[in-house]
RNA sequence: GGGGCCGUAGCUCAGUUGGGAGAGCGCUUCCAUGGCAUGGAAGAGGUCGUCGGUUCGAUCCCGAUCGGCUCCA
């Protein structure tokens, strides 16, 4: 009976805890927290990658753990493989041991032995070891000493060399790496299978990775040894349990069987044969590796959407949705019921999927719909295609825009076009998508670049000896003196910036806060106190920061040369806008405040989503169902409003995270990886108090959040609170943006004086009420006004509304009978075919209808009136003529021209029916005389 | 981060050399009708997403902006 795959993970664990006393970790989240360069965790180094790099430290030296990772979008990309074969997933499980400068290769190598040979029971005959064989051209040495280690369990001929590609790993350009030792397991045994380690037979595969970091690359041709050596190993989990559980195919092992088995039920499939040419087979692999996917990253925080990692999770449930209709015919929403077989499989290891279980389907679900609208949508553009194609050929543009505009991936088309025996001109696609990605590329802002810079860029900060920024009073943010150790052009290291350039500054101390967590960072000026020695001759200068950001831990100070030139070396008095710095400081413990005034509100489980403070402003996003209606929003705002009265003292503490975790009330944002010890910040009881009595019902009263941002010292100094605006974001995302201090205020004020002014205008007579309430609704759209205000004056003026529309169209009617009535007078006084006239004061509808009026008494003749706009400054002109006239040569549009040209105007239109107008109402009867000339030419 | 498409009546959408805003469904009223999408007549309902530009004139052309969809990196 082989072991079942949860023992397998639990036995690599213990086996390293036990044996070795290395500390047992979470998995991190596979959303990757503040690491922009990754869209998905995907290998176990990740979360330690800090202390790799020399950045970070952990309280331990030693760890083990399982690692959630997706390997889908980005560089690593095995999406499109899924499915095809016995091996490749989206989701997959790393098992790793760690050595932070702790044990090297000896132990490593040994443990590894061990443990599959003893604990797992695996042949040792069926295991081949490779090493690094060493690579002249780049100055490296062979492994000799992982070689040697292996000999001691393993026969010669099977512990073989590699060179760079398979045995030697590097982090990026620069930065740590060193040679890495693999254990490879041939499935069939009782053979010589030298030849096919490493030759991608499914049979002998790579079992386990241990990496040995024991240089730091500093440039293409320079490795340094380093001094504190680390060891990282990798080894697939899904792998694993196939091996151990004699299966050749990853999906044939228990991990699988009963998400397979969900899929059987759900889509009412045929039993999974295992064979990998099968569709049937493939859709279920396809569909039980998206469905783990999925649940995942959901379930760490991420949202499938229209970019970035939320993108790539729209494309996998997308495909699976695909997979599903197409393979099993499924034509109702059925993704969603798969997710419960995966969270039994794995909610045990990664507690967080059986806690979002509801939350994922919920996601899931919803997102199905939205692919079966857009398909829908899709499907009609594609029948129109495929009926007017020629020869049974899709057109590639039809094929492309159906890519393009509606998400339809160009197998799905082909699929399409095939059950109809059509083709698709695949020529022409790839043509316009490769001149989309040209366009695409094209586009780009220079001024972002220089923003943030790239890891290779960040291990050679690190090799040029600038440490890590220390910021520790960033949330006095007062000015302090600092010596310039780097700048940053955008795309390389410089030694000075001048005046009128652009770059971003490194300095070995700071008072800015560079943006982090939801907050902005700071602006402020840099003056040059005393320059360093060889350049005295060139004086000061200043910098102006416009933005402060973080890269590792690094605070970049980006700004543009004010005057004079700034030297790498130079020592700089640093001076961070204070006013800015204090509406921040508002913004964000407003921020706070909100937060809890949600829970106390709306209840439990409108958890933040993210949130952003600037000086300007405040936004918090947070799950929820719906919108919130308008007698909610005022009670939240009220809530945060008597918070603020309360002058609450704000307090912050930097505490273990174990203890602050355990205070009731604490706020933590879901999928957020907190440091240890972690920075409480706690409006109202002290952190002390929290922490002597975590349970404390009275805490529940008040804010007590994990943030690293800048806080009031009292709530009142935020002075009021405005909720502006209440707005879906995305399904299940609502968003709310507020306002305090001087801006709230503001917005105070602004619904006072619209009250006022409505008051006026209602007190006005029908005559005048159309245009002042145009006025007002202008204005009121424009305004900055709080929600719960905005809503009430809306509710104010629909009334109004009302009343100004039926003035409008009364005196409309009249002016219209007024109209009418003057050019029934016109008709009757005219003799002839030709019917002149001038009626002042009339808009375009009203003038056509005076001449639809003398047309309908006159069906043979023609009409040409004008009017004119003195207010305006313009005449207006137009003109109809019938059909026995049009004949004649009398073309309405050259008509109404001429008109139009003797007043200073313009104009065309159709023979029979035309418009123009002109600029110079002083010339009005110009225009009508040089019309009569025009029309007698013609008539007489 | 960059590109493409879309935004017109309560709903689904038409609307080209730039020249008078439409259809179907729904709604209101009246007439007819013993029936599950009943027939007929009349009517209401529109800042053509918003702001700016070009023009005598913009739903239409140009620019910005907001919202929705979508692709690429």
């Amino acid at each position: 009976m082989s072991p079942s795959a949860r023992d397998i993970r639990r036995q690599f664990i213990d086996f390293f805890v036990e044996k070795a006393a290395h500390t047992e970790v979470p998995s991190a989240p596979v959303v990757p927290h503040e690491d922009p360069t990754l869209l998905f965790t995907n290998a176990g180094m990740n979360q330690f990658k800090d202390v790799f790099l020399g950045q970070g430290t952990r309280p331990y030296t030693r760890a083990v753990d399982t690692q959630k990772c997706i390997r889908a979008g980005g560089k690593h990309n095995d999406l499109e493989d899924v499915g095809r074969d016995t091996y490749h997933h989206t989701f997959f499980e790393m098992l790793g041991n760690w050595s932070f400068g702790d044990y090297f290769k000896a132990e490593a190598i040994e443990w590894a032995f061990e443990l599959l040979t003893e604990t797992y029971g695996i042949d040792p005959d069926r295991l081949h070891a490779s090493y690094f064989g060493g690579a002249p051209s780049a100055g490296l040495e062979a492994d000799d000493e992982a070689r040697e280690l292996w000999l001691r369990h393993l026969p010669e001929s099977r512990v073989l060399p590699f060179g760079m590609k398979d045995n030697f790993w590097e982090m990026g350009d620069t930065g740590p790496c060193g040679p890495c030792s693999e254990l490879h397991f041939d499935r069939i045994g009782n053979r010589d299978a030298r030849a096919l380690v490493n030759a991608d037979d499914p049979d002998v595969i790579e079992i386990w990775n241990l990496v040995f970091i024991q240089f730091n690359r500093e440039s293409a041709d320079r490795l340094v040894p380093l001094p504190a050596r680390h060891v990282d190993t990798g080894m697939g989990f899904e792998r694993l349990v196939s091996v151990l559980q004699d299966k050749r195919s990853n999906y044939d092992t228990d991990l699988w069987s009963p998400i397979f088995e969900r899929i059987r039920e759900t889509c009412d499939a045929p039993v999974y044969q295992g064979i990998l040419e099968a569709r049937a087979d493939m859709a279920y692999r396809i569909l039980a590796d998206h469905a783990r996917c999925l649940t995942a990253a959901i379930a760490d925080g991420a949202m499938p959407g229209a970019d970035g990692r939320g993108y790539v999770l729209r494309r996998i449930l997308r495909r699976a949705v695909r997979h599903g209709r197409q393979t099993f015919g499924v034509e109702k929403p059925f993704l969603a019921s798969i997710i419960p077989s995966v969270v039994e499989a794995l909610g045990d290891v990664f507690p967080e999927m059986r806690q979002r279980q509801d939350q994922v389907m919920t996601v899931v679900n919803e997102e199905e719909e939205a692919f079966r609208r857009t398909l829908d949508r899709g499907l009609e553009l594609f029948d129109e295609a495929a009926g007017r194609t020629k020869g049974g050929m899709i057109e590639g543009k039809d094929a492309f825009r159906l890519h393009d505009t509606f998400g339809f991936p160009i197998d799905l088309t082909t699929v399409m076009a095939e059950e109809r025996s059509m083709t698709v001109d695949l020529e022409a696609y790839e043509g316009l998508m490769e001149a989309a990605r040209q366009r695409s590329r094209s586009g780009g802002d220079e001024t972002d670049r220089v923003l943030t810079i790239p890891p290779d860029g960040l291990a050679k900060l690190s090799s040029l000896g600038v440490h890590a920024t220390r910021d520790e009073h960033k949330f006095e943010g007062t000015a302090n003196t600092a010596n310039v150790r780097a700048i940053w052009n955008g795309e390389t290291f410089v030694e000075h910036l001048d005046a009128g350039e652009r770059g971003a500054v490194i300095l070995d101390r700071t008072s800015f806060y560079g943006e982090q967590g939801g907050q902005v960072g700071d602006t402020g000026t840099l003056h040059v106190s005393r320059v360093k020695e060889h350049h005295p001759a060139e004086g000061g200068s200043v910098v102006r920061i416009e933005h402060t950001g973080r890269v590792g831990d690094y605070v970049l100070h980006v700004g543009v040369g004010n005057e004079g030139r700034l030297h790498v070396g130079d020592e700089v008095e640093a001076f961070a806008d204070p006013d800015r710095r204090d509406s921040i400081r508002a913004n964000h413990t407003t921020t706070h405040l909100l937060n809890l005034a949600l829970r106390d509100v709306v209840g439990e489980g409108c958890d933040q989503r993210g949130s952003m403070v600037s000086d300007d402003r405040l936004r918090f996003d947070y799950a929820a169902k719906g919108a919130l209606d308008g007698a909610t929003l005022a009670s939240i705002e009220e809530s945060v409003n008597r918070r603020i009265k309360a002058g609450l003292k704000v307090h912050t503490a930097v505490v273990p995270l174990d203890d602050a975790k355990a205070v009731n009330t604490v706020r933590a944002v879901f999928g957020e990886q907190y440091p240890d010890p972690v920075r409480v910040v706690s409006v109202g009881p002290s952190v002390e108090a929290l922490l002597g009595d975590p349970n404390c019902e009275e805490w529940m009263e008040h804010s007590v959040e994990f943030c690293g941002g800048t806080h009031l010292e009292t709530t009142s100094e935020a002075g009021a609170f405005v909720l502006l605006s209440e707005q879906g974001l995305a399904a299940g995302i609502r968003r709310i943006v507020g306002l305090t201090g001087a801006e709230a205020a503001a917005a105070v004020e602004n619904a006072r004086e619209m009250r006022q002014r409505i008051e006026q205008v209602q007190s006005l007579d029908d005559t005048a009420l159309p245009k002042a309430f145009d006025d007002l609704s202008r204005d009121f759209e424009k305004l900055t006004l709080g929600a719960t205000e905005r809503l009430s004056i809306d509710d104010t003026l629909r009334d109004l509304r009302k009343r100004a529309k039926s003035a409008r169209k009364q005196a409309r009617s009249q002016s219209n009978d007024a109209l009418l009535e003057r050019a029934m007078e016109l008709a009757k006084s005219t003799e002839g075919p030709l019917v002149l006239g001038r009626i002042d004061g009339a808009d375009k509808d009203g003038l056509l209808g005076a001449m639809d009026a003398i047309h309908g008494r006159n069906p043979k003749g023609a009409v040409l009136l004008v009017s004119v706009d003195d207010a305006a400054g313009k005449v207006l002109i137009v003109a109809r003529v019938s059909k026995p006239l049009i004949e004649g040569g009398l073309k309405a549009g050259d008509w109404v021209k001429v008109a139009a040209q003797a007043c200073g105007g313009g104009g065309g239109g159709r023979p029979d029916s035309a418009q123009a107008g002109g600029k110079d109402p002083a010339r009005a009867d110009d225009a009508l005389e040089a019309a009569r000339a025009h029309a007698r030419q013609i008539v007489d």
